[in-house]
DNA sequence: CCGCATCCTAAAGGATACTG
DNA sequence: CAGTATCCTTTAGGATGCGG
C-alpha cells in the first residue's frame, strides 16, 4: 500500500473518497432523488414529477452520480416507448435511511427554525 | 391558519421550508461545520483549520446561516484579540447525530464506493 | 484574532431544442 | 418516454485588502 494513503477515512481531509461521497449524496438533488426512491422504484419522469422542481437536465446528472457511486440501480427495458426503472442498491437503502430519519427531524422541527429564523432576522 | 398553508411539512415541496433546512444543513460546509461542532466547541480559526480546504469566507457565511436557523450558537468575549466560541444549540445537536451518522456509514463504504466507480468507469 | 467588503472566476443550474 | 446537447444566467466560492 502506497504509505501516503489515509490509513482511516476521514470526510475532514479534502481530499478523502468520503467527501466527495458526501457531497454526492447530500446534494440539494441527490438527496431528494435518494429519499425518492426509498418509497419505491420510479421510471424518469415520475421520479422527475415527485422531486418538485428539478430539471431534466439535473435529475439525468444526479442520477448518472448516484449509479456511478454505486447507490441507484438503472433498468433498461427496450420496449417502445422505452421503460427505464432507478432503484436503489443495497447500499443506496442505506443511505437512503439515514436521510429519512434527517428529514423527518427536519420536518418536525420547522416551527423551530422559522422561530429562530424571525428572532435572527428581528436583531437585524 | 392560511387554508393554503400545507398541514404537513413536505420536503419534496419546493417552497417547504424543511427544504431550505436541509439545504442549509446538507450543504457541503454546513455539514462538516456542524459535524465538527459534535466534537466539542471551537472558535473560529480552529474550526477553520479543522475543516480542510473551507475559505475564511465560506466558514463565515456557514456559520450565519446555521445561527439563524438555530443550529448553532455564537459567543462574542469582548477580549483582546477577542475571542469568539461556537457552539451546538439543542437543534444543532440532534441534526449533527444524524449527519455523524451518514458519515461513518459513508466512511465505512469507500472501498464498496471506489469499486462501483471502478466498475462504471471501465464500462465507460 | 475575527471577521466583513469587494472583486473576480469557476461551477451549478435552468431553458430550449432536438434525437432514438 | 427518456434522455442528450447547447446556450445562457445565476450562484458559489476563492483572493485580497481592510477594520474592530
Amino acid at each position: 500500500m502506497d504509505p501516503t494513503d489515509d490509513l482511516v477515512a476521514d470526510v475532514f481531509a479534502r481530499a478523502c473518497p468520503s467527501r466527495s461521497t458526501l457531497e454526492d449524496v447530500a446534494s440539494k438533488w441527490g438527496i431528494l432523488a435518494l429519499v425518492a426512491l426509498a418509497e419505491g422504484n420510479y421510471r424518469f419522469n415520475a421520479l422527475r414529477r415527485r422531486v418538485d422542481g428539478v430539471s431534466e437536465k439535473m435529475l439525468s446528472q444526479t442520477l448518472h452520480t448516484l449509479e456511478r457511486d454505486g447507490m441507484v440501480r438503472r433498468e433498461v427495458q427496450a420496449t417502445i416507448p422505452p421503460r427505464v426503472e432507478y432503484s436503489l442498491t443495497k447500499l443506496g437503502a442505506k443511505v437512503a435511511e439515514r436521510l429519512v430519519g434527517l428529514i423527518e427531524l427536519l420536518e418536525g422541527e420547522v416551527p423551530a427554525v422559522q422561530a429562530a429564523r424571525a428572532t435572527y432576522d428581528a436583531n437585524k
